[in-house]
DNA sequence: CGGCTCGTTGACTATCGTCAAGCGAGGTGG
DNA sequence: CCACCTCGCTTGACGATAGTCAACGAGCCG
């Protein structure tokens, strides 16, 4: 289940530069003297669903680019259930709060395979020191977690158990890349769908049955949906 | 209702030096020469309840410092109920996004009376640009931001209105002044209750009473509640 | 072939939203 | 000064919705 791998490592001196999704990473802005001061190495990894970046709690020593995959932060409640607060899709960052000496705030675990950078600390830490072009980038990463929470509150919190599935889809729909014309979307999990929307398994479960009875999702393969737009937006404003 | 008034305008760089809340606010870490570099007056304002900083849309051109008092941060949903997202006092900042060049995401509005300062977005930017100092404490800010954002999901979006509003007491037990030994918090009107937790203002006010009438809160003023915490934390947990 | 997990569904209950009425404090105008 | 109005809080009654407990079937793996 836990099983990860490290394709590689090296100094990220020479990859880091020729990054295939540098424009959209957290090194977007650096210039080539930049990369002088990393004085450590950027593994990169992969892990299969299931697998942990970090527990909440763990000592914060690296931060994490998902350039692949898909991974999900979550948040222990003290009765033990779990909340999930963010979704990481290629070009994200996990794991913002070590920069501040802080320990992890959530779990990191991943959805889907991913593939992923881990960027020492102290690499980052040096950099934003002396480099203000990661400052934007760092904002823009802060910014954007909060947006997201923003918006889960309101769209994925609030109202009734359809009208949040009804989001979530719209959400993906958004989100995903969309490959084809027609707006597909990749679920998860029911138990991770409850998590996600505040409900139970169950209750998830019997929305998205009904909504695929009502032919407002049609499902493929397992778990991906083609998706009524239309209908969705409808069923969201209740 | 919407009175404001302009207590005191000034170029910032005598009066920031000397602030009474600066080790809390956003320029904690300047030094005196970083000062000089603010170029734009930095006004001092004060609101009452029910004035608005500004309008999620609105052209960002200030952030702003609560000094004293309390902001409420409303996102409105597009069925035209509004969800509150955030709370603000003493040193806390609003409107980070402008700094990102974007429109405000969200509403200001004024809960008790509040004293704020007015941070032209060309000073907090220059700022930025020039001195690494403001640097953590805007990482800080951030991080704040998206910490209260999870606390909200995971806290006072889940569970039963009991666990909710049980929770909101233990949070505002804990961020509040707490003058006396005794804990005691101050609440809001029953709208802005549900608007914070998720419900309606009917459910709001029921739990209110419920707890009053077992004695788990009790009201001393108005909207002034002193609290059983192990009680609060027995129903929290639910 | 069992044993497992995961999704689905049913039956029942608790909870919450909705609609509506009443109540009290504070403010306004006659 | 009092009648009146409004607004916010509370409460009741009812219906809708979601949680709970439990059972069942499909796929997967040993």
């Amino acid at each position: 289940m836990k099983k990860s791998r490290i394709d590689a490592a090296w100094r990220g001196q020479a990859e880091c530069e020729g990054c295939t999704i540098r424009d959209m990473a957290l090194f977007a802005d650096l210039r080539p003297e930049d990369f002088d001061l990393i004085h450590l190495p950027i593994d990169e990894l992969q892990y299969d669903p299931g697998a942990t970046l970090y527990h909440a709690g763990d000592e914060g020593t690296a931060l994490f680019t998902v350039r692949s995959g898909l991974v999900k932060l979550v948040q222990y409640l003290p009765d033990g259930s779990q909340r999930i607060v963010r979704l990481l899709r290629r070009g994200d960052t996990a794991g913002l709060e070590v920069l501040l000496g802080e320990a992890y705030e959530h779990a990191a675990v991943v959805l889907r395979p991913a593939l992923v950078c881990r960027l020492p600390r102290d690499v980052v830490s040096r950099l934003s020191v002396e480099t203000p072009r990661l400052h934007t980038q760092l904002m823009k990463r802060w910014h954007n977690n909060v947006k997201q929470a923003d918006e889960w509150l309101t769209g994925l919190s609030t109202g009734s158990a359809r009208s949040r599935v009804a989001r979530l889809f719209l959400h993906l729909a958004e989100v995903e890349p969309a490959c084809t014309g027609a707006p597909e979307v990749e679920l998860f999990s029911r138990e991770d769908l409850g998590a996600m929307l505040g409900v139970t398994t169950e209750t998830a479960s019997r929305v998205v049955a009904e909504f695929k009875r009502g032919g407002i999702v049609t499902e493929g393969k397992t778990n991906r949906f083609r998706c009524d737009l239309d209908a969705l937006r409808h069923t969201a404003g209740e």
